[in-house]
DNA sequence: AATTATTTCAAACAAATGTTTAATTTTGCT
DNA sequence: AGCAAAATTAAACATTTGTTTGAAATAATT
């Protein structure tokens, strides 16, 4: 990965993301990143391939990124719970370019490549979560039937979705003269609190 | 609306929902309609058009429906509440792929006919909602400091990523084996029972 | 400094795109 | 049956699409 695979990868993510990646030409890439159109094939190989290499360079820190969490073995369960849940906001505050190509990519479930490093990191992720959850039921602190899958359905929900109802969360609270970003800072704690609230009442016994 | 238009418009939503909005061609739209590919022109104008007359037809459907539950007198605020998230799950069960192209489309941002039609739609619900809650709240069975909008977002989210994340939930669960009817069956259950419980444990004092 | 490899470029490629045309067929009405 | 309106068709339209080409420029190696 040279500086010149990034400059191209981070101009793709941009457009992918606003004009989804069927609507975005190879043509709009180039000119974007300020490269020759013929760039695109000459370092990716095509534009497939481009989005694949996007996945695989983002899906790729996220897995590290949630790996720490899970192995640091000074947080007691629940405070490994609250932490993957700050920690996938976070991500997702940071790079929600990216995370809106994955919700679209999902919906459409045509590239097996891309199809692929997410179930797999899905199912990675969730296991990592059990891990954490068996830990704390051990400890007496999580419930005993708890169905992982769908919490964790709610919280990539909730949090995906309210990248897409921020502006209509807006106007319904009357936030609309607020400056962007006291606005996002709001936000952004309330979804945390709310988050980690549902699963406080689902895990927990002391909640 | 004659019966071609709806034909249309039915194998239209099958597509967008399984190849995307732009990357479905009108070609694809005739055949698998089985009409010649002028007639999506003669009958709505233009591909984006036939997009536009798909989200005003399921559209207003929906909304019907929703009032119909708000304005039945015979029901308490939490059974409106608990009405409204059965009728939620039942009809995006129902219109699978168009709840797909909803999304899709909501992360492109880009048709405003559709992204008007949508954000006066979530309004127009989120208003209901707020009258059921306030119901409630006179009723002391709710609490004070609800936060309608981002409940709503939890419910839609957890319900969209459901969608996308059948497959896995199945096998995270060992269920592979299951025949589908049987499976669908119960994660529909499991489904509605499981936003019904966070809604209740932020709605209420009984919970 | 010479030569080899890598990168960049404008141009061209065939294929696919949404839409329109103008002729033909079917339908509805008197 | 005769006629006007509506529906259907195959063909053509101009653009746009992703990708490739082969030459030119730049960088790296000897």
């Amino acid at each position: 990965m040279t500086k010149k695979h990034i400059q191209i990868i981070e101009k793709a993510e941009e457009l992918f993301a606003t004009q989804g990646y069927e609507g975005t030409t190879v043509r709009n890439i180039a000119d974007a990143a300020g490269v020759n159109l013929a760039m695109i094939s000459y370092y990716f190989g095509s534009k497939e391939k481009l989005l694949e290499a996007l996945f695989m360079e983002r899906m790729n820190a996220t897995k590290h990124r949630i790996e720490a969490v899970v192995n640091n073995q000074s947080l007691t369960p629940f405070q490994k719970i609250e932490t993957l849940i700050d920690e996938y906001i976070t991500r997702v505050e940071e790079k929600e370019a990216f995370y809106k190509i994955m919700l679209s990519e999902q919906v459409i479930n045509k590239n097996t490549v891309v199809m692929k490093l997410l179930k797999e990191l899905k199912l990675t992720y969730a296991r990592l979560i059990s891990s954490v959850i068996e830990e704390g039921q051990k400890q007496k602190v999580f419930r005993k039937d708890v169905d992982i899958v769908l919490m964790l359905t709610t919280m990539t929900g909730t949090v995906m979705l309210m990248l897409i109802n921020k502006d209509y969360y807006r106007e319904f609270n009357n936030q609309k003269k607020l400056p962007n970003p006291v606005f996002e800072e709001q936000l952004s704690a309330r979804l945390r609190e709310h988050v980690k609230t549902i699963f406080k009442a689902h895990l927990g016994y002391e909640s």
